[in-house]
DNA sequence: TGTACATCAGTGAACGCGCGTTCACTGATGTAC
DNA sequence: TGTACATCAGTGAACGCGCGTTCACTGATGTAC
């Protein structure tokens, strides 16, 4: 994605294959998820023979990988864009919740408008889930687990979560979440009406907020 | 499964086909999660010839929801088993919590030792959640599920749970454990140590009670 | 400014794989007489 | 009790599918002189 010289190697033959192939490769998992990322389709989508994708990726995994930091970083960037909505002029203790409800609620609303990309994102393990995996990131530089983490912090320093409950706090957070996103999306609550799904959500939140 | 006669019919050129496809897509399951549950490679390993499947279900999704609901049942039964070690004679308020808990508690093992049978059972819609599908049962005739709604109702007589919450209350608890379970199974948690893991679940299942 | 050359992005053809599913069959079993 | 027959569980062979991946190639580009 982030080579050391982007620009000076542009367009040669294709023009820029390898951003082609990210690119199909980002839609087929907005389709149709994880499982939809092919070369072969990839490669049918950029005009280009099949093959000719091992020139930028070293086989369909590599690909896949490049689709799901594309995903996470998506995801990070819907986060912070709902976060900068928020006003830091108000009470820590507000803004604190705020802010933790803002990340679950952009979790959830980017696992139900793109199910494929969040199903992408998380259906295999993350790497460097603390590093500074540039590619995962938003525009702040953080992942949105890093965005949930900053989150929790307000929330220690508004008095509202206890400091020895800070640690690993974010997986408890993580899980609910998450959980919800995959009942609806790839378990059995995928009948559920929206509406309803909507009522869930922020008694979810809630549940998160009292509980942790 | 449960056929209306089942043992008039059995032993019959390979005694019980039906049964055996159905053990050996279980013990796929188990290895490999649901994508792995294959009509060759149930024939093979009941040694038939690939077609001769089509005797018992009329497609490979037919086998394979035949596997979900036996994952169902199993986790069933493995709560139910779990819940009968409770004292029932114990103070209300103390018997709710721990049955809730330890239905949480099952679920959760129950995804960790038995992760191929857990994904399979829940990587799909779940036909009749409140029905009385009686092949995703435990002994009680109760699904996982409705066990998780019989340890809420047992919170609100308690007096644990407010009775306006208790509506769709299975749901948020049921995304909490939900969640952790993804995330450590499939999901960006997966290289977590073992007793990091043990240490969360008692602080996650501590979230739900206190937060619903 | 022009020419020879090396690079390497994309081509063309082919592999082997395992899958689900359909077809016409055969022969052991259960049953009717 | 014995025999003819119908049933239908399992066979054998074959299909088409899409996939990932490897091989030797070619020809447009960038570069060195």
């Amino acid at each position: 994605m982030t080579d050391a010289v982007p620009l000076s190697r542009s367009t040669y033959r294709h023009g820029d294959l390898k951003r082609a192939l990210l690119d199909a490769g980002i839609q087929l998992a907005r389709t149709g998820g994880p499982e939809a990322v092919t070369l072969r389709e990839a490669t049918r989508r950029a005009g280009v023979v099949p093959n000719a994708a091992y020139r930028h990726f070293a086989n369909r995994q590599d690909l896949l990988a490049a689709v799901r930091a594309a995903a996470l970083s998506a995801l990070a960037v819907s986060m912070e864009t709902d976060l900068a909505a928020l006003s830091p002029e108000q009470p820590p203790a507000e803004y604190a919740t705020a802010s933790l409800r803002t990340i679950g609620a952009a979790y959830l609303h980017f696992a139900r408008s793109e199910p494929g990309l969040f199903r992408t994102a998380f259906a295999a393990p993350m790497q460097e889930l603390d590093g500074d995996a540039a590619e995962q990131a938003g525009n702040s530089g953080l992942n949105p687990f890093q965005l949930l983490g900053v989150a929790l912090d307000r929330m220690v320093k508004a008095g509202l979560l206890p400091a020895d409950r800070r640690s690993a706090a974010e997986y408890l957070a993580w899980s609910a979440v998450h959980g919800l996103a995959m009942l609806v999306l790839d378990g059995p609550l995928q009948g559920m009406p929206p509406d309803q799904i909507d009522a869930l959500i922020p008694r979810l939140l809630s549940m998160v907020e009292k509980g942790l």
